[in-house]
RNA sequence: GGGCAGAUGGCGGAAUGGUAGACGCGCUGGUUUUAGGUACCAGUGCAGCAAUGCGUGCAGGUUCAAGUCCUGUUCUGCCCACCA
């Protein structure tokens, strides 16, 4: 082994194969959940969508996670740290329209590959409990959920204008809608009055919103996203009588209940359901014309901020409650359906959007709110801040926020209003017209109406003699066996729902499943998931701040208000990685500027992939792939491989650890930076996943490790500890190169079972320290001196040092500060 | 328009209020090599021969001492947005 004629190479893809195999076969990353005997640390990656390949997004994410697995592992907690595909959505059934392969052949390959790139990682999953949402075993317990949710009062069906993208011919969650275009193709998104079924994750709102204040290892990005997402406001509702329709009021919601004296207006969504109603006769056909070009108008047209004001009066009138004066009814696009009431009080000498509506329909402006500090003029321009109330009859002369109380007071005294609570959150439509998904369990019986799929015929099973072309609705309709069926409660004909689930509802309860992957009784066992959860570190992309976290909350708390769970938040502590650029620019195929990984795995290896895509930058933040870095990263690699292997013959890892109070010289160098790297790594790796600080502390110690001066002919106890404890810290980061050495070296087991080292921190002061010599708060001079110094010895050779009395310029100091092992600053007249 | 981040060399980035620029990339010079690459050594914030001066987006402030704390401001990124 020792022959100088057989220095072996660094060759990755060799070790890597090697050690991947060894350790599937050893199945040495398998987690025993019954196991209770150690703590337990449940590590989670965002699982992917099996799109075909691997990109470094996927790289960077599971790579973190791996490391805080390994790394907790070596601390002797049980972990858990699974693996799944996302595999039901859209690509698969756009590539059977295509190509003609059934989307399960097509999603499986997929699978297929990139389960063999994963394991080409290195990661150290559970292959064990891999769960595919598009599986039987996975989507039957979906819809179990569906009708639990049902059964619950939370799944329901409407008519509703709802999104639509036309490309992708399906419905879209209000959350999939990016600026008014689709989440997944950018196709303009238009309104569509469809019947179609939601989840009423508004019952949450406000539970969803407070709970994040109990999410302390969350980053406050997230949580701000997601409050901005849920929209809480407070206000009140107003009920105002129609003029002429004694038994009809139109209820108004407001923030700003301290302007309602200065109503002159009030404006109704085009859709309201009082329009037809409250149209008189000679605007009929005017309003026919503003309604209809509403309809057609895309969201993002609809709701452009800068679009002129329009709309068309109805001709009836309502009564402000307060004044009982007669204000016209209008309707106008800028006033929308689904938020609040859909009809607001206009209030244009206090409301910017009522303002540019009063201008350009010649509505009259009326002055209500004073301010404080000037003379408010209404006529070119909306006051909108909070002020003193004037023209408010009764109310006259209180500050607004006084006034909002008791305007609101008077209201609810007066049976004609109430403090409201408005989120923005709207339910969940997750309905979708599409082939890959799990059907909706649910049945339609010409005599019994809507009837849920009893729980012992699920699954309700994906047909698959289905026509992919059809357009606008479920493929699945074009399966006679499926749709035509029989009523579960009067067994007469009866047809199957045809939509399929949203991916969102696969995705928000995968993280329960893992848990518990093979029941076949249950969708898990509640106690195991109340013991595993919950999930302590979970690492994913920002993107899915707002759709997946917030759906895997809700589904949350609806099963723990169900007793299935004994918790109510799912991820304990949150990791938003950033993204991975390409010399500075986003990769995408259209740019042409992606890196295949495999390519890199071929390359140079793994270990080099993890060790560079970890080490520029913290997680968080955005990392640019250079070529530059990978190769440096895989000279490190081979730098720290020979490290080892040319100094065998030093080598014994079975050595006691030395006595630090016997080391001297360059020993006792080496026997302090060893110590103090495992200190600085445990820290940076514990506290705060600072894996690129990691990084440089060891590449520091690698550099320190290779000035010291090995002796060939002996074992070197304290070479051996450095070398034993570098491939101990760095096992997380390139398990293959460090398994792969300490079994060269002889190491008893697997480098990844054994125990992080503990610190020794008598090693960790420093014998002697530098210390600066200020003046004015300028460093002047330096100076080594043994640890703990006195103070006046610090001053007194600051003060007699001849560089600093150059600078000192005769002055007489008027103030000395020390800080002992730190400086002296010596303060003289300027 | 509202909210949240952030701004440090040529670049990615380090810095419990106490030596700004760790570590790496790049670059410069050198050694080894037929050569290139590799490896190794030295250097590398800016200006200056030097002494020295100046330096963490900008303007102030607190402090013996500020990248770090405070006030204001500019710019960049992200999220939300006719939400009444």
């Amino acid at each position: 082994m020792d022959s100088l004629l057989q220095i072996e190479s660094y060759e990755p893809q060799v070790i890597e194969r090697k050690w991947q195999t060894q350790w599937d076969t050893d199945k040495q990353y398998q987690t025993d959940t019954a196991d209770s005997s150690r703590p337990k640390y449940y590590a989670l990656s965002m699982f992917p969508y099996p799109s075909g390949r691997l990109h470094m997004g996927h790289v960077r994410n599971y790579t973190i996670t791996d490391v805080i697995a390994r790394f907790k592992k070596m601390h002797g907690f049980n972990v858990l740290h699974p693996m799944g595909w996302d595999s039901f959505g859209l690509p698969a059934e756009n590539a059977a329209i295509k190509s003609g392969i059934p989307p399960a052949k097509w999603t499986f390959e997929n699978i297929d590959h990139m389960r063999a790139q994963l394991k080409s990682l290195g990661l150290s999953y559970d292959w064990d409990r891999e769960v595919f949402t598009c599986r039987e075993d996975y989507y039957k317990w979906t819809q179990w959920l569906f009708l639990l949710f049902y059964k619950a009062g939370l799944a329901y069906k409407k008519e509703a204008p709802v999104n639509w993208c036309e490309t992708c011919a399906t419905v879209l969650a209000n959350e999939q809608v990016i600026d008014g275009l689709c989440w997944r193709c950018d196709t303009l998104v238009i309104r569509k009055n469809l019947s179609q079924w939601f989840f009423k994750i508004t019952d949450y709102a406000e539970r969803l919103l407070n709970n994040l204040d109990h999410l302390p290892g969350w980053p406050d990005r997230v949580k701000t996203m997601q409050r901005n997402w849920i929209g809480q406001s407070t206000g009140t509702e107003v009920d105002f009588a129609v003029d002429g329709h004694p038994d009809t009021t139109i209820t108004i919601y407001t923030t700003r209940p301290d302007t309602i004296f200065g109503v002159t207006y009030m404006v109704l969504a085009p859709e309201h359901p009082l329009v037809d109603q409250l149209t008189t006769a000679e605007h009929k056909e005017a309003v026919e014309a503003y309604r209809q070009s509403a309809r057609t108008k895309s969201e993002i047209e609809r709701t452009s901020t800068d679009r002129e004001k329009t709309g068309v009066p109805l001709g009836s009138f309502v009564i402000n409650p307060f004044t009982q004066e007669k204000v016209p009814l209008w309707i106008a696009d800028y006033v929308l359906l689904e938020y609040g009431t859909g009809a607001v009080m206009a209030v244009p000498g206090h409301d910017e959007r009522d303002h540019a509506f009063a201008k350009a329909y010649q509505l009259p402006l009326r002055l209500v709110i004073q301010s404080p500090a000037f003379s408010v003029d209404i006529e070119s321009q909306a006051y909108t801040e909070p002020g003193i109330l004037v023209n408010s009859g009764q109310f006259n002369g209180l500050k607004s926020q006084e006034a909002k109380e008791h305007i609101t007071q008077f209201a609810e005294t007066n049976g004609f209003g109430r403090a409201k609570t408005q989120y923005r959150l709207r339910d969940w439509l997750v309905s979708r017209q599409r082939y890959w998904g799990a059907p909706i369990p649910m049945v339609y019986c010409p005599s019994c109406d809507v009837v849920p799929v009893p729980e012992s015929e699920l699954p309700v099973r994906l047909p698959e003699d289905v026509d992919f072309s059809v357009t606008g609705r479920s493929p699945v309709s074009t399966s006679e066996s499926f749709v035509n069926t029989s009523c579960p409660k009067c067994h007469g004909p009866a047809t199957r729902e045809t939509d399929t689930m949203d991916t969102f509802v696969c995705s928000s309860w995968y993280f329960l499943r893992f848990v518990d992957p093979l029941n076949e009784d249950r969708i898990f066992d509640s106690a195991t998931v109340n013991h595993w959860m919950n999930v302590d570190q979970y690492v994913g992309g920002i993107e899915h701040a707002i759709l997946h976290l917030l759906y895997a909350r809700f589904f949350t708390m609806v099963l723990h208000d169900q007793g299935l769970i004994n918790f109510l938040e799912p991820f304990d502590n949150l990791l938003t990685q950033g993204m991975v650029l390409k010399d500075g620019a986003k990769m995408s195929k259209s740019k042409g500027n992606t890196v295949d990984p495999d390519t890199v795995f071929h390359q140079y290896g793994a270990d080099t992939a993890r060790f560079f895509i970890l080490s520029d930058s913290p997680p968080q933040s955005d990392f640019d792939w250079k070529d530059a870095g990978v190769e440096g990263c895989y000279k490190f690699l081979r730098k720290t491989w020979r490290l080892v292997v040319d100094n065998q013959s030093a080598l014994d890892v079975s050595l006691a650890e030395p006595n630090y109070r016997d080391l001297q010289g360059l020993q006792r160098d080496l026997y302090q930076l060893t110590h103090q790297t495992i200190q600085g790594v445990t820290t940076d790796l514990s506290q705060e996943f600072q894996f690129n600080t990691v990084i440089s502390k060891v590449r520091e110690f690698v550099n320190g490790i290779s000035r010291y001066p090995v002796s060939t002919n002996t074992k070197d106890p304290v070479f051996s500890l450095a070398i034993k404890t570098l491939l101990i810290l760095m096992a997380p980061l390139t398990p293959h190169l460090t398994e792969e050495l300490w079994q060269k070296l002889g190491g008893s087991g697997s480098v990844h079972h054994q125990s992080w080292p503990s610190v020794n921190t008598e090693a960790l002061v420093a014998d002697s320290v530098e210390v600066v010599f200020q003046v004015n708060g300028k460093v002047r001079e330096k100076a080594t001196v043994p640890l703990n110094t006195e103070k006046g010895v610090l001053e007194k050779m600051a003060l007699e040092n001849d560089r600093v009395q150059k600078f000192m310029d005769g002055k007489t100091p008027l103030k000395v500060i020390v800080v002992p092992n730190k400086l002296v600053n010596i303060v003289v007249p300027q």
